[in-house]
RNA sequence: GCGGACGUGGCGAAAUCGGUAGACGCAGCGGACUUAAAAUCCGCUUGCCCAACGGCAGUGCGGGUUCGAGUCCCGCCGUCCGCACCA
């Protein structure tokens, strides 16, 4: 008599099971081998989404199937709990940012509750907690007596009109999202991270990451970006003044046609002193906004500051010396040599302002000084027009200029890195106050530790814009530590990425007095599988291996790198609708392609990434609700693999559900427990599938694993009664059990079993049952597949090809002749060329 | 602008080492069961040609290597992601 599964039921009993067992508790000092499986914290926005919860039931499949492979799990969460969108409600709503956090803490832990993922809640953390922040502080300042902590002037998006400073994401069209105003650059003081100490170590160390993706360790590496090449010094005609640059491509400085600084270069500085020409183009650069994307597509713009740079090389060479709105001061030397030929935006440049472009490259057998066109070469060649290089190749080349450089005292061959040290400062009220005291007379001053932490004053309010705590009406004036005098506080904030630099390590170990346990957290690390987003590819990842070796530079634990392993999901997207009047509609405002509210027909569009402004999310609340924890989690799991896209669906959802009642009537099917014959082809396919299904698991293929239990239930549903049959299917309640632990852990229990199907053993495989001992061996004409045929796995392979040739089919299509030529690939094919 | 990826039926995909393209799921179509519906079960399902046997084409586009290419090489096109103050 099959019955329904009661998902509502049997989730809250068993959720509260393994609550009551505290099932999934890590323990430090368990002898089992320690297993770390993290996924990426969630901000706490206010609600899950789906995007959450197919990143964390990933992460579920793998802790639960480690827990059955005999490993010690640590499998926590907690939450990213700083950041801009509670200032954003505080202002909005008028509520305490903190308020506002931690109530979506409590909404969404219990989503998550819902899903019955088996996390070890017992070391939950939010990073707004003080008793989170305050062990931060004291890293913050361990990092500070070491020296990788300093000051400098950096610029910021700054709004005019609200006197304010912006982040990128509020900056849209180069215009502040509030006001609406021009947005300009502005310098502040700032505090800085010295993370470019440690360049070389971090893009060494990604050679041995060998679980991670190769694409992320890609972007990693032209993140650093290292670049061996030549600074050197251009001598300005008629004065003192020197200017060095950095170039990658020294080879090719007799095609340079011009030098270019930054606006912020010394020497651009100094002459805007004398010229309101220079002063004013000055300012035309401060325009717009501080990305890299906005800085590198706008207008390239160039003024003449009508000094000559000789030549090092040539004296009577005289290059025009430029300010320019695309040479970064942060790059290099904050100055470059323009060589229009080879090198895209030197062209672009050269062409607009009507310089010399002069070819250095041969580019096949265009070798003449002359360059035309538009397209600048910067592929192989011989040098050309460039006296004692002519005739070096591109590599060679640069080596003899360094060396020359060098010989001659004018420039030595240097390397320089992408990578910029990381600014820490936020002109904000939500994040972990930096715990620094600024006295007239000492200067920055740590807070002492025991002081720590400095916390967060609770009477802020966010009616005007710009800082709360700047302007809070005691907070920041504090006597200071090291002389007494009055002082003030720093009232910029930390980064949120430092606080995801570090909670994986407090994960592993929380004492109370202290960051952490040095032991302890080296009983865990490094994260055994880090789940998340490729949107964290580059600087959350970069930014937490920075953090670890700083700590290991430190002599505070020694750990290389955090995540041994990573995983980057991709994400839920799901069909956008508009409505006849071409307005976004969401999925509950459509019905079978009709608008249900006006009974208007709608319009389809393309599948999107979930979002508000779409209005194409889905709420897991009500689905869970719906479907159950396993359905929902099943379909997380289904289909798409799991690096690329998942597109929701509404019958995705519902197959889903299907198959979790199905492998209940095959779990409650009585029948199953009959018979005494062994079935060999069920007990060939349970053994591939549990093997199948491990190494599925291990390598995060979650959709091939889902396929081959399809595959199996398929099979045993339409099998009769056996022994083998009976088996199997007991069998199948902990191959499924990480996937769907709650109707798993009923079936176990309707069977019978003591204990948890958590914590049972994952089964055993019998090698001698993987094999198969007939194989189909493809027969191919000139590699188009004529026929099949079935024969004993290890047929020789003169019997293979006169089997082939024994077809009749074969025969017909050879039309009598011989084969000119015969290729045997054993327990594969026969290719016959005609 | 720079950096990274992806592209296979109506849809999500599989093909692990260059060896039978489309496993498995969704949707669809046909059938069984039912007074009916739901649920469930069975069958079909890349396109074109053929009564059938079978044949031809086919993995974004154009070339190439190979007995054999979704897979390797060269050149395009399209889509998506990141770019340092969103998290």
């Amino acid at each position: 008599m099959a019955s329904r599964f009661n998902a509502l039921k049997a989730d809250a009993a068993w959720q509260k099971v393994w609550d009551d067992n505290r099932t999934f508790a890590a323990r430090n000092d368990s002898s089992k081998p320690h297993a770390y499986v993290l996924e990426m914290f969630p901000y706490p926005s206010g609600h899950i989404h789906m995007g959450h919860v197919r990143n964390y039931t990933m992460g579920d499949v793998l802790a639960r199937f480690k827990r059955m492979t005999g490993h010690e799990v640590l499998h926590p969460m907690g939450w990213d709990a700083f950041g801009m969108p509670a200032e954003n409600a505080a202002m909005e709503k008028g509520v305490h940012p903190g308020g506002w956090t931690r109530a979506n803490i409590a909404t969404m832990k219990a989503q998550l509750k819902r899903l019955g993922f088996a996390l070890d809640w017992t070391r939950e953390l939010a990073t707004c907690d003080p008793d989170y922040y305050g062990h931060e502080q004291a890293l913050f300042l361990d990092l500070y007596a070491s020296g990788l902590v300093y000051r400098k002037e950096s610029a910021v998006n700054w709004d005019p009109v609200d006197m304010t400073v912006l982040a990128n994401e509020q900056v849209i069209d180069g215009r502040g999202w509030r006001s609406g105003t021009l947005v300009e650059k502005r310098k502040l003081n700032q505090w800085f991270l010295r993370i470019t100490q440690f360049a070389d170590e971090l893009l060494e160390g990604l050679k041995a990451l060998d679980h991670w993706p190769d694409k992320v360790k890609l972007m990693q590496e032209n993140w650093i970006g290292r670049s061996r090449g030549l600074t050197f010094g251009f001598e300005i005609a008629g004065g003192a003044e020197r200017i060095e640059v950095f170039s990658t491509r020294p080879d090719t400085i007799f095609g340079a046609s011009f030098v270019a600084v930054a606006a912020d270069h010394p020497i651009a500085q100094a002459h805007a002193a004398d010229s309101p020409e220079v002063a004013a183009f000055i300012a035309r650069c401060k325009q717009g906004g501080t990305t890299a994307a906005e800085i590198e597509t706008q207008e390239k713009l160039g003024f003449d500051t009508g000094l000559k740079a000789i030549h090092p090389l040539d004296p009577a060479i005289e290059l025009p010396v430029y300010i320019a709105n695309f040479v970064l001061m942060e790059y290099g030397s904050g100055a470059v040599m323009g060589v229009p030929a080879h090198d895209q935006r030197d062209l672009d440049f050269a062409r607009k302002y009507g310089l010399e472009v002069r070819r250095v490259v041969a580019d096949g057998d265009k070798t003449g000084a002359v360059f035309d066109g538009d397209e600048a070469y910067s592929g192989p060649g011989a040098l050309v027009n460039s006296g004692f290089l002519d005739g070096m190749p591109v590599e060679e080349a640069k080596r003899a200029v360094i060396a020359r450089a060098e010989d001659e005292g004018w420039g030595e061959g240097s390397t320089v890195y992408r990578l910029r040290d990381w600014g820490v400062s936020r002109q904000r009220y939500w994040g972990t106050p930096i715990p620094i005291v600024h006295c007239a007379a000492c200067g920055p001053v740590a807070v002492p530790k025991d002081q720590l932490p400095v916390t967060l004053p609770e009477d802020v309010s966010f009616d005007v814009p710009g800082n709360p705590l700047d302007r809070h009406p005691t907070w920041k004036h504090v006597a200071c530590p090291t002389c007494g005098a009055p002082a003030l506080r720093e009232t910029d904030t930390l980064d949120t990425f430092v606080d995801s630099s570090w909670y994986f390590i407090r994960f592993a170990s929380q004492p109370d007095d202290r960051p952490f346990d040095k032991a302890t957290v080296e009983k865990w690390l490094p994260v055994g599988q880090y789940i998340g987003g490729v949107e964290h590819a580059i600087l959350h990842l970069l930014y937490a291996r920075f953090w670890t070796r700083a700590l290991k530079h430190l002599g505070m634990i020694d750990v290389d790198e955090p995540f041994a392993g990573l995983f980057t999901q991709g994400m839920v997207t799901h069909e956008t609708y508009k409505s006849a009047a071409g307005a976004w509609l969401s999925p509950t405002e459509v019905e079978d392609g009709i608008e249900t509210a006006t009974g208007k027909p709608i319009t389809v569009g393309r599948v999107e990434k979930m979002s508000k402004s779409k209005k194409n999310t889905v709420d897991p609340g009500p689905i869970v609700d719906q479907y159950g924890a396993d359905a929902v989690r099943w379909f997380m799991l289904s289909d798409s693999p799991p690096e690329r896209d998942l597109p929701w669906s509404e019958s995705g959802i519902e197959g889903a559900w299907r198959f979790v009642q199905r492998l209940w009537r095959l779990f409650d099917d009585e029948k199953s427990g009959e018979g005494e014959a062994k079935d060999a082809t069920i007990d060939r396919k349970l053994h591939q599938t549990i093997a199948g299904v491990a190494e599925d698991i291990e390598a995060l293929s979650f959709n091939k694993a889902v396929a081959k239990l399809y595959a199996l239930v398929g099979l045993l549903e339409k099998a009769p009664p056996s022994a083998s049959r009976a088996e199997a299917t007991r069998t199948l309640m902990r191959l499924v059990a990480p996937m769907v632990p709650h109707v798993a852990e009923e079936a176990w229990a309707a069977a019978g079993h003591e204990g948890l199907v958590a914590d049972a053993a994952w089964p055993a495989v019998d090698p001698a049952l993987l094999v198969e001992d007939e194989v189909t061996i493809a027969i191919q004409i000139n590699g188009k597949l004529r026929d099949t045929l079935t024969l004993p796995k290890g047929t020789e392979r003169g019997d293979i090809e006169a089997a082939a040739l024994a077809s009749d089919k074969i025969a017909r299509a050879l039309d009598g002749k011989p084969p000119r030529k015969v290729i045997v690939v054993p327990d594969r094919l026969v290719n016959l060329v005609a």
